[in-house]
DNA sequence: CCATTATTCAATAAATCAATTGAATAATTG
DNA sequence: CAATTATTCAATTGATTTATTGAATAATGG
């Protein structure tokens, strides 16, 4: 008979990878690497904690097999098992935005100080002309996947590479999303220099991942 | 500037919705009362912990709003706060099971230790006239919705209402999903009397889950 | 082979969490 | 109004979790 150790071996396994994914650091953490492999260096300084706290916190997730292991020379590179792993911390994500008042205002004073109004919708720039789309992720995110028609200028490189970008134009930044800074900062930079620009919330990652729900 | 303040509170706030759902009895606890308004003795009695335990944990939950609660008489009645709960819930499983060779490794042995193959698919099902749909949950857990077709005869009430079921059709019972225990039963009494009997693991939640997804 | 660099391991202390117990509250019934 | 019942609160204990620190490991380059 499916007995009561039946149900706790369940519910045991499911909430180890529920408390894998519980911590505020990991789930930072899940978050930038689903843009591409990083190293623990690369996420040590992403999160601002120390390289030994990120490399534990590293192996709790890879305990859980949420996370995959690389190693190229010296470096060990991690990046999510698999796009389920994604597609769980958004749902989770979304599901705090649905619940949490809290979450919903942090977002929208982070928008009122950066003086944007609400972002645009992807619906709302489909089919315009006068549009150009800038992913402001480091290059090899870019590689790694991106919203069609975009133009790869990293954050880093912005500067000097502002005479390639089309003066007509609306200038519309993304970057990993709706908790990244790069697009915020981007639209900073662009509008400073006189460009008309702004940003979308979505990300590389959702808009993949909403292209192929459906399916 | 979108600091470390501002992703340090959105990944708290996200965490804390997290860890919330990340504790084995609480995952019960939604897994159970998403199937109706539950009461703490329901839920207590349900999952073999103490009252106060499961006050406690009920706690835990609203104070996160995932669940609401519902004063009727005496008793306190608890469901989830919203569909998207359940939504995560199940996306948090199915994630476990495509990670946790461990976990399918359980489900698999329960199933051999119950003596039935591999469950049967809805799809399998439809179309066939050879077949009668068993819902052997409660008979409010039905009330609040079910499977297309299917017939309500509670567990409890199976053995007297055997009369009423066709002999020559293949009975095929369910319950609240994966890890429920109801079916099995009712599978096990069906055939021991002579009928036709199986189950399918998906519940009256999950198919509508499916059929209200794509929209 | 030594020095360097990247990463992981191990040990600790502070914080948080879970289960238990018994008391407190609050509504209902006689 | 007293007794009953359902539920929650509060305090305790033991177990986990987190961040920090410093040492250990392991691969690479000179």
């Amino acid at each position: 008979m499916r007995s009561r150790t039946f149900k706790d071996q369940v519910y045991d396994e499911i909430s180890r990878i529920a408390r894998a994914i519980s911590n505020p650091r990991r789930l930072e953490i899940i978050d930038f690497i689903a843009n591409g492999e990083k190293c623990v260096e690369d996420i040590a300084r992403q999160t601002g904690m120390s390289i030994a706290n990120a490399s534990q916190h590293l192996q709790t997730l890879k305990k859980e097999r949420l996370v995959r292991t690389e190693k190229k020379g010296v470096q060990v590179y991690y990046s999510l098992a698999s796009r389920e792993v994604y597609r769980a911390w958004t749902g989770l994500r979304d599901l705090t935005l649905l619940l949490s008042p809290g979450l919903r205002e942090t977002v929208e004073q982070s928008r009122i100080a950066n003086d944007f109004g609400h972002p645009l919708t992807l619906e709302q720039l489909s089919g315009r002309t006068d549009v150009c789309l800038l992913d402001v992720r480091p290059e090899d995110e870019f590689q790694k996947g991106h919203i069609p028609d975009a133009v790869s200028v990293p954050l880093a490189e912005l500067e000097q590479r502002l005479p390639e970008l089309p003066k007509d134009k609306l200038l519309i930044a993304y970057c990993r999303g709706m908790f990244c800074t790069l697009a915020d900062e981007a639209v900073k930079l662009l509008q400073a220099r006189g460009y008309q620009a702004g940003k979308i919330e979505i990300s590389a990652l959702d808009y993949e991942l909403a292209s192929t729900q459906p399916a």
